[in-house]
DNA sequence: ATAATGGCCGTATTCAATTCAGCGGAGAAC
DNA sequence: GTTCTCCGCTGAATTGAATACGGCCATTAT
């Protein structure tokens, strides 16, 4: 419906504040967005009409980026996780970054904190794309150094960024934060 | 409506081998689950009622996971973005494992290949926060050492796991694979 | 005090999801 | 080569959810 056409985050205003409910509705959607709007209003104290202009509104303010499936990497055959760490002293300006974020490959790119270096997490084939992606991310203007982790085998992969307090069951040995 | 309460990825069947039609479908989907199933069907040659019962096999078959809505770190003030190591040497079976998973700030949790860390992807409010999350690691029997890269900006953070090559635009530059 | 706003509910309507019956092609058995 | 079986597709029919609308209530501003 919306189009979510970039790729890259640009600067979008951050959105607005959220209420209670509005958190909530975030969690539940978070963790399943195929529920209808009757189950989402039970969940959180709504009617259908309620709680989906509460959902139409946290779309447009961007609260709620985007809504998509996720999928089993063994069912596209793309089983082989990797985390790209590159050098980028003498890195441009963003031409290249936007490049690099082009490539199929790459998931996610982050900076660090009081470094000169990106973090990339990529997916591949196996091991002999990830060699040809490694090389062709050395070629790219800016790019002095790279060092990658293989990961061997993944237990958890939430498929969404933030974890909302309030939704999550917390284990009984959390009850009393230690700060 | 399909109950997703494993949070941690167990065994589960791989799923099988699909068709050019369903790998087009994944496409689709991974970009925008919201779409109804006559403008996918549109999309990929099919009725609507073929396309559905494509995604429940799908579904059923496990390549499709699960359907989220993703969300804006900033909407629910979790920016902090960091990459913890944490050396498992002496790690023993899964249940400290499983507790790790329910920590509402991890978000993901690999193994390394040839190596005795595993990776988390771990968002929290603020420094003070990841500090407290960092406490409580290393409390965790099996955990020997921390360490944590804190991610300063992000450029690109994909909500899916898999990118699937025939749905992404190939850069110009990319047309001559380079191994 | 009163008007205006915003958000909710219940109902009505529209549109999509889902079911079903029937068709047709691919492959197996013979 | 022929026939049978199975699987997946189509198109129409039905169910059910998404959406639009009118009215109510609480809060806020004037």
């Amino acid at each position: 419906m919306d189009e979510e056409t970039d790729g890259i985050l640009q600067n979008r205003p951050a959105p607005r504040d959220l209420d209670a409910i509005d958190r909530r509705i975030l969690g539940v959607l978070v963790d399943d967005a195929t529920i209808s709007y009757a189950e989402l209003g039970d969940r959180v104290g709504l009617s259908p009409p309620a709680a989906h202009e509460r959902v139409k509104r946290l779309r447009r303010s961007g609260a709620i980026r985007n809504t998509v499936a996720i999928i089993d990497p063994r069912a596209v055959k793309k089983p082989l996780l990797a985390f790209v760490h590159i050098d980028t002293r003498g890195w441009g300006k963003t031409p290249e970054l936007m490049a690099v974020s082009q490539y199929p490959e790459v998931e996610e790119i982050h900076t660090v904190a009081g470094d000169t270096c990106m973090l990339l997490k990529v997916r591949t084939e196996d091991t002999r794309a990830l060699e040809g992606l490694l090389a062709r991310l050395y070629e790219t203007p800016g790019v002095t150094s790279t060092r990658s982790y293989v990961v061997l085998s993944t237990y958890l992969e939430r498929p969404v960024q933030p974890g909302i307090t309030e939704t999550w069951p917390t284990p009984k040995h959390m009850a009393e934060p230690l700060y």
